[in-house]
DNA sequence: AATGAATGAGTCTTCATTCAT
DNA sequence: CATGAATGAAGACTCATTCAT
């Protein structure tokens, strides 16, 4: 019984967090409206306030949830790969079929609305170091197998991330334009970054 | 004296833009208030109107001066450079002292506020593309040249950029904590792009 | 239940009107300010966006529910008379009733405030012309029946409601000083237009 | 050379007022712009201020202009005339003509915006009874000579200026329908006035 | 728990007016 | 006298949030 309502709750607030993915992701922060999450995740404009404090905290919330199934994917995907140049071919394909997804949250995901964040900055903040110590992991591991040569692996991390989600936002924001595999860019690039530019 | 009073004009118009980039860039878009902009410049809030039809065009204009000053930078700076590993250093090193001048556009040059954008987005799309082109352009010629062997030029510009401005926004945004010097960074970028992470 | 609701919806638009009502006719359009209209009705200022889209919305259809009341009355006091000189007569004596009631109205019906209209000008115009449509049609009646000469209708119609605003208007703005009753003035009204000046 | 000087300056009053007549007839008190009346004078906007200390003490000065234009053309085609039907024909016959040249002010006159008037609105006021004095002198005149019988001149006054002025502005706001000509309308007017409806 | 009607704080923008040149 | 750049008071309108039902 219990256990049924708490579904059903969930239900609403996973209804909400989808339409708060739809129109945030739609018109950003600022021009999303309350009322049309409600909208769209069919329930009334109060109910929002039943699960969410405010806009705010929602669109937190929200970015969380997201985060979270990025990251699961990202595990789940990399778990069985050990050889460094699969593990990075495979983080551009997950990453980029995962913007793929939530097109509209590369931006948010990339700039971070700085002034929205303000009380909860330091969430947004630490989201994005966990991930980057996560690739930092990744590189050190590699250069301790060997794999590839001893660089300052927080740098390359960055210059990681910011490619896959920089890259990722380009490609999918040509909108209409002939937009490669995943898997074939994911190449590409996994490519460029382990034997570099130089003949 | 007419130059005088143009001069004069165009110091008010630059006092705006420059109130402009402070707020637009403490605040982001929609929490910047014209109040506090015309505070900044030490004008009258009707002033900002008499030059700049609305806040979604001061943004624009705002924006587009920034860009001019850093597609000018970029230029000199890179104008003597032949070596494709030199110019990538100075591309990176050049990107990141401009976001240290204006540490605050970082966030809008990486995401570009689309939902600001709208009427103006073609723009600013143009820009981020014209700033592809460059890259692209530099790396087609060292491919001539045979100094970087032939890859996918789009997507390499892509990296480049991507990584141009989020490490360099990583740099600033960690703020209180050591920064290396810029230069040392940016030797250490060129040459994980150039020399690859493979051993 | 739903009844009691929606009456008493109704009941918050109509007290809004009803202050549109008492302050567009005080101040005009122009200086009419919504926060007041919203004061008058006892409503929050955003109560009165709830029910009509803007200020002009507002105003246009305050106007139609007035034109309506009038028309009603005008009907309703008409119907049962059948000689021509009483149907004059009985038209000043509610026309002038009618602007006693909502002073404040005869400008806005006299003029139709041209500039306010723009969009819903058409409206406002069909409406007077509606009228003047109505009197036309007594008026050719009344030539049927041989009770009055055949004259240009469209013509007498727009005298006799010119006559029947402004007459009642400049009764009405006389403020303080004495006003003769309706009842006498709309016979001497009649009168004149019945029997004509002439010896 | 005091005189050139004066006659100069008068010029510019002049060119600033019918450049209020333009604007403000165009679109009302509200929306005419200090600047478009200054653009349409071919003046400064700083100079419409040393002729006029407000825009309500301009809309005041345009109005007494325009008046007195009225004025002078009554009491001008008037003055040979003896006989009251020509009169009352060649009244509504100057009145159209009038509102023909100055179509725009035929809302002003028969309204008299009262919200803008406010502190004038004892001039604008004392405007219409003179007229309406006129009227009804003409009307005491006429009685006295048994060319019309004895009716309220008063109320006969604002009949006949009603009508004079709506029916003006009927005719003239109709655009692009077809306008009988002004004397043919005056003839009928006058003659419903004289004659009456009656068989 | 769910709702949506009601609210008013907050902001862009307009434009009459001023005043230094 | 003439000008127009500068100003800020004022007001329509939006929308997150509340709360009675």
């Amino acid at each position: 019984m219990m256990n049924r309502k708490n579904t059903h709750l969930e239900n609403k607030r996973l209804r909400i967090i989808n339409g708060a993915i739809t129109v945030f992701s739609r018109k950003g922060f600022y021009k999303a409206k309350i009322e049309e999450i409600a909208e769209q995740a069919e329930v009334g404009k109060g109910t929002v306030y039943e699960y969410f404090s405010s806009k705010k905290e929602l669109f937190l919330e929200m970015f969380l949830y997201i985060e979270e199934k990025y990251e699961t994917m990202f595990q789940q995907e990399l778990s069985g790969i050990e050889i460094f140049y699969d593990r990075l071919q495979k983080m551009f394909e997950v990453t980029m079929q995962f913007l793929n997804n939530h097109k509209e949250m590369a931006h948010i995901l990339l700039a971070g609305y700085p002034s929205v964040a303000e009380d909860h900055q330091k969430v947004l903040l630490d989201k994005n170091r966990q991930k980057l110590t996560e690739i930092s992991n990744i590189l050190e591991e590699a250069i301790f197998r060997q794999e590839i040569r001893p660089v300052d692996t927080t740098l390359a991390a960055q210059v990681i991330l910011g490619a896959l989600l920089f890259v990722g936002g380009q490609i999918l924001f040509s909108k209409g334009e002939k937009v490669p595999g995943f898997e074939q860019s994911a190449q590409h690039l996994a490519d460029i970054f382990l034997q570099g530019l130089a003949i």
